[in-house]
DNA sequence: TGTGGTTACCATTTCCCTTC
DNA sequence: GAAGGGAAATGGTAACCACA
């Protein structure tokens, strides 16, 4: 028995679940985790299923209820945020470690952000509502800063962790790069976290990790997308206001209600000339005028 | 009262690491 | 590569509880 073989039940699990919107009988159950992972019919039992149950509530946060009246499990809420990409890392090692025959088949990106080290001691900070000091390096900056920051929350944007924190020199919620933090040091001063912090909320109308300046609204933002990128897209959108509407010549717009932040700008630019800026005009003017630069370059 | 889900406890099996 | 031992997973059973 592999180490991996009670997650892989699991997650196993919970996907035949999901796809049993009405629910399955421990009979149905059983026999689907007997064929999946290759074991005689009746050595799933149903010690092994309540253990898994309690395990699956556990590390996943997805509840499995027992409905007595049609005698059938069922999921009865929708997978944490964390649980669900804890399945998909899952499920991704185990393919690959299936595939290990086809070694340099598989390729992965090399590239790795710096300071992951320091993302479980931010997290018991956060939870522990404790100051956090470490020393911080601005992109644009080459002298090293000391913080000292109340940690609120954790935000990942491509493949990078920042750290959302009140940075106690100037009483300002700034967003702070894992990668370019050393140092870090776990204090044992606690603070109050404020209530009306809601990050959620916060970067709920914005892409990437810059939080819109106090005042900020989001606007309608009208994009003309190639047919190529416009499929990108599609499959992989900016924003879950995104949608597509029909143009006056009857060619598909890509609209989006959003804060028109840096991340965003940095963003469209990566799409080249795929991508045309409709509205609003002093959005479409600033894209311009970086092109521009970047053309002058 | 019978049925079936849940939980606790202990036994057994299997895996994995270390040592030779 | 084989053997031994510890740890973890799994199996078996009994007791408890809710519900029809």
């Amino acid at each position: 028995m592999s180490a991996l073989h009670p997650i892989l039940r699991h997650i196993s699990l919970i996907q035949f679940l999901q796809s049993k919107r009405l629910g399955a009988s421990l009979k149905q159950i059983g026999e689907y985790i007997a064929a999946r992972m290759c074991i005689d019919g009746d050595k799933y039992l149903d010690r092994t299923f309540q253990r898994d149950k309690k395990a699956i509530l556990d590390n996943y946060k997805v509840d499995i209820a027992y409905n007595p009246a049609d005698k059938l499990y069922r999921i009865v809420n929708t997978p944490a945020e964390v649980g669900r990409q804890a399945m998909e890392a899952f499920e991704l090692l185990n393919a690959v470690l299936q595939t290990e025959d086809f070694a340099g088949r598989v390729l992965f990106d090399h590239r790795r952000a710096q300071g992951m080290a320091h993302f479980q001691p931010l997290l018991n900070a956060i939870k522990k509502c404790v100051l956090v000091k470490f020393r911080y390096q601005k992109f644009d900056e080459e002298a090293y800063s000391q913080r000292l920051a109340e940690p609120y929350a954790m935000k990942e944007f491509k493949g990078r962790w920042y750290l959302m924190a009140l940075d106690m020199a100037d009483l300002q919620t700034k967003t702070f790069g894992l990668d370019r933090m050393s140092m870090l040091e776990i204090t044992k001063k606690k603070f109050d976290y404020p209530e009306s912090y809601n990050p959620q909320q916060l970067f709920e109308n914005c892409f990437g990790i810059t939080s819109p300046y106090h005042g900020q609204q989001p606007e309608e933002l009208v994009l003309a997308f190639s047919q190529q990128q416009h499929r990108y897209v599609t499959s992989y959108p900016l924003h879950k206001s995104q949608r597509d509407i029909k143009g006056p010549n009857g060619e598909i717009l890509t609209v989006l209600n959003i804060c028109l932040n840096y991340d965003l700008e940095m963003e469209l630019l990566s799409y080249g000339d795929q991508v045309k800026v409709l509205s609003p005009e002093h959005f479409a003017k600033r894209i311009k005028q970086r092109l521009k630069r970047a053309a002058e370059q």
